[in-house]
DNA sequence: TATGAATGAGTCTTCATTCAT
DNA sequence: AATGAATGAAGACTCATTCAT
């Protein structure tokens, strides 16, 4: 009875802890090598299991590799709608936090960033839907908040939504690459608020000057 | 004989030629299959030639792949150059027509934004430094034309032109991307002037409403 | 001596039951997939106990299927030779019966024919002796009923006993095969007297037609 | 000019020969190990080849196998047309030339024999449909002979051609058979005559004995 | 120059077997 | 005795690159 109980509590932690072991040693290998370049052996080795191991948790390497990434932004997209929660603050406010979390997020971690800017736009291109339903959730949140400020009149109400958020997102998404391109020689969450400063300014809605 | 005239007349032409055939048969292979998925003996064929011919041509398949996505992009970018040449023209309204020229060039050749909206990131990882240098080339020329507004008092001082470029390029990178992934239900080019409307906004310089 | 009556008087049931399980398991397997396809897991499965419980009971993989080949046709051995064993009946009809049982125990199931008509023979060549030994004792048997005959003055006495064997085997085997190969289209035991119409008349003694 | 006649000409030849000498290397490793414990690398080594070469050839390891099982078969099939198309034969005769080059071919080349007695009837269980219709074709040669036998009133009329054939088919391939198991301790083509003796017996149209 | 048959290094994936529980 | 997660050896297949013609 100890031992059944002992087992039926311990194995599923066990397993679940192995799984993601291999998917965490999976996002740090496609951050290095890139999706195609990405090997079986290798994520294995970082994840300290057996090759065949890895298919007892996954179909294919194809399955690995796309329930990393998703999983990585499935994370992110939570801590996102988590950080723009409070219906009190004023909408053009919450897209400055989600822009501060999404530069920080990336820019405090190399690997996340990587994966984000070359590899998560692979899978959209190329792999199945789920992670381009991810990325599409996340524009939706933002095109959600543009709304909310263009209803409180805070945004100008010529302006799409959806080119709104592709300006919005663009921008941030530009900001990350180039600083991932240029070895991170400064911090990205400290460029959220000029970035901000261009963007919302913008959007925002503001009486002729006459 | 004739067969050997022939030959002789039209080699300098034909090499030339061949070289062209195949980056453009790279570009196209790209565009379907992606960076890594693209076979050199698929290039080939589309090219016209032989699998071996085309080391004559090139020193390996990723040099390939980098001239032809490079030579893409040199083109592009000698557009972009003659788009913004005009000085009398006010430099606001260079970038629009810059946005414009980006906007109507990949909007117009769906194997040309396949590669740059998802290819050339990779190069600029993964890849030597010619493909990120024509980045750099295009983000000064973007660069120069804010620092032109800055000085000439239509955009306000008080923002980074790095950052200004990044806000820039990113809208219109977005714009890009979501229509590709799109399957292109609309016009590209269509868009730039709401774009511009909002980025171009975000820059300029105004007094603030009393 | 007090292993072995330890293991009768207390596991006697339960691991001759599990063991006849997987033997029962095996036969199913190598019907369906054929020997080199059968897989272990598949046989654990259907004989309902762990992977890892196989090993308890056979050294490998190897051991098990030949186990379960032999068992098969050992029972079979076991009927053939109750068929023919009334010494009052003439050896040619007891050939007859030993036909009769022979099509009718393999056209009434079809794995076990399966089995016999395409992984005896890969076992009789790959594999170790035992199940070679059961074949050779299948054919003892009609051996001794043909030399019986000829004792008799039944069957021609010029012609050899293990020619004639393999006449007698081979022409039902080939029944067998056939059948199996059609989809069993007929009823293979019909044919029985059909088939021994050939092959008991090209052995009886008959004077010559004058 | 005579360069390009000479390529037209010298490859083909090249590339049949290699053709070949893959199935034929295949066929000795399917003599020795079986179809299923047959290793392409061992066939690309026998060969002479690299492994790669031979997917220039065929599509895959089930192809190479199916191929070379065919093309022997085929051939065989071959000589055994020619050795029964002398209509000015009696049938019966044409039916022993038949058991004779049977007996002789497998007789003398045991990797044949091997192939054919174990392998043939694996393939025609679960490969595609060619190598079965070969065996087919084979049988219906036999019937042919059969019903032609009847017909000249050489046969009796009672019998089935179909089983008549599979005793006939039976009995040599029992002889085979029991000669390959038993390490060909004897010559195979040396009882021909005895076989023949029990089988066109059995067929042959006698006038019951008074 | 041009060809394309040949090469073989490199990887994914399967599955018999083990062993800690 | 029983389990089944873990192992890792083995093997089919791909494809960039070479080189004899």
């Amino acid at each position: 009875m100890a031992e059944a109980l002992k087992t039926r509590v311990s194995r599923p932690i066990a397993r679940g802890e192995k799984h993601q072991r291999i998917l965490d040693a999976a996002i740090s290998v496609i951050a290095e090598k890139g999706f195609f370049q990405a090997r079986v052996s290798e994520i294995a080795e970082r994840a300290g299991v057996a090759d065949g191991t890895i298919y007892l948790y996954f179909k294919n390497k194809e399955q690995i590799l796309m329930a990393a990434i998703d999983s990585a932004f499935a994370a992110f997209l939570e801590r996102a709608r988590a950080a723009v929660s409070d219906a009190a603050m004023p909408p053009e406010q919450r897209l400055s936090r989600l822009c501060q979390l999404h530069l920080e997020t990336l820019g405090g971690n190399r690997d996340l960033a990587l994966v984000f800017q070359t590899e998560l736009r692979q899978s959209a291109r190329f792999l199945a839907q789920f992670s381009r339903t991810r990325l599409v959730e996340y524009f939706d949140l933002i095109r959600s908040l543009v709304r909310e400020a263009q209803s409180a009149g805070r945004f100008r109400p010529d302006i799409s939504d959806k080119i709104a958020a592709n300006c919005f997102f663009g921008a941030i998404d530009e900001m990350v690459t180039s600083w991932m391109l240029s070895e991170h020689q400064y911090s990205l969450a400290g460029a959220a608020d000029a970035v901000m400063n261009v963007i919302l300014k913008g959007m925002e809605n503001r009486p002729p000057a006459e």
